[in-house]
DNA sequence: TGTACATCAGTGAACGCGCGTTCACTGATGTAC
DNA sequence: TGTACATCAGTGAACGCGCGTTCACTGATGTAC
């Protein structure tokens, strides 16, 4: 399967968003560069550039990607909301660079259409699972805050694990460890 | 009050911090550089240096007061575990730097003394807050959950606020679109 | 099947810039006597 | 009250480095005929 070098690569955008997101897992979103990218991949520096045109360019090809794969590990779960909360915490822990990336869109181009498409088909998964499971609650609030209350308690447990912030009793495995705390909002 | 500028800066390390969270608030946590901080400081560039050794130092400083004054704002919302999350959030969206540093260890120097000891007081409040609120549920899982349950949902609510990724219906004021989301995990 | 040409991916040298760090220094402050 | 001296905060010049960007180029691929 290996490939014979070439001067025309042929697959340098892949391999270069998927240098991007290791160095993002390795040293954090701040640190990289377009010339380490291009190290990474083994081509010249200026050959990111000639792809993506600059580094929000290549962030934005990792946040439609992330999207994509959200939705698809969203989809995937089911119409169960525990199992579609596990199922994003899952996703924010084995694809942490994309996860970060996502929700920091000050970063890339936002308005990337690619982008938004996948942000809104995952956005209506959540949507959908979490009124069905939480009909309006007694305080009469109205039905909009089930989606963002679920949201928010799988967000907010995916970042606080990735932080590092949880306590180490909770052990290895996050999926493990988010679904009795998950389970709390569903109990009524 | 104005004070006369000496050779002798006198409350130097206090402007610089204050200088990185402003940094933080307009442009994020990763494209400011301690001759940035000089700058706005109007000192020379050695000057953040010498009082902090490097940028991870700034950063210590400014999430050992964050972690104080998150502490101080948990403690004095009181005992009902809604007002506790309410000013959770508060805080989040009024000192945003602040709170962005706190959960990036990564970029600080995570055991500093300074930084334990307030973070360990603000975890001890929302702790307190949550064990009274919600006794270990049917699920039978432990009380261990509820605090967790509490801290995630709060936490992704105010993430996902900063982000920008909440829908705009829910208005200006982070804390009035909070309460009813967070009554969702109390109502049983 | 063969030739010509356009297109595009990737190269590599060169540039100017802002950065963190070092270091000898200077000015202000505090303390000993 | 006055003098000497140690300490410490902040200066500013100098350094080497990695960065993004530019640009003329080269090699490979695809298409027209």
């Amino acid at each position: 399967m290996t490939q014979a070098r070439t001067y025309h690569h042929g697959n340098l955008r892949r391999v270069i968003i998927d240098a991007a997101v290791a160095a993002i897992e390795e040293s954090g979103i701040a640190t990289w560069s377009l010339r380490e990218l291009a190290r990474r991949a083994g081509v010249s520096h200026a050959a990111p550039a000639h792809h993506f045109g600059d580094k929000a360019g290549v962030l934005t090809a990792v946040a439609a990607e992330g999207f994509a794969m959200f939705a698809d590990a969203l989809a995937s779960a089911g119409d169960d909301l525990l199992d579609i909360g596990t199922a994003y915490v899952r996703f924010a822990t084995t694809h942490r660079a994309h996860f970060e990336v996502m929700w920091q869109p000050a970063l890339f181009h936002a308005d990337d259409p690619e982008v938004s498409a996948a942000r809104t088909r995952a956005g209506a998964i959540l949507d959908r699972g979490a009124r069905a499971a939480l009909p309006a609650g007694r305080s009469g609030s109205g039905a909009g805050n089930a989606p963002i209350a679920a949201w928010s308690i799988a967000h907010g447990f995916a970042t606080l694990w990735l932080s590092g912030a949880l306590p180490a009793e909770l052990g290895d495995s996050p999926e493990e460890a988010a679904r009795p705390v998950l389970r709390m909002l569903l109990e009524r």
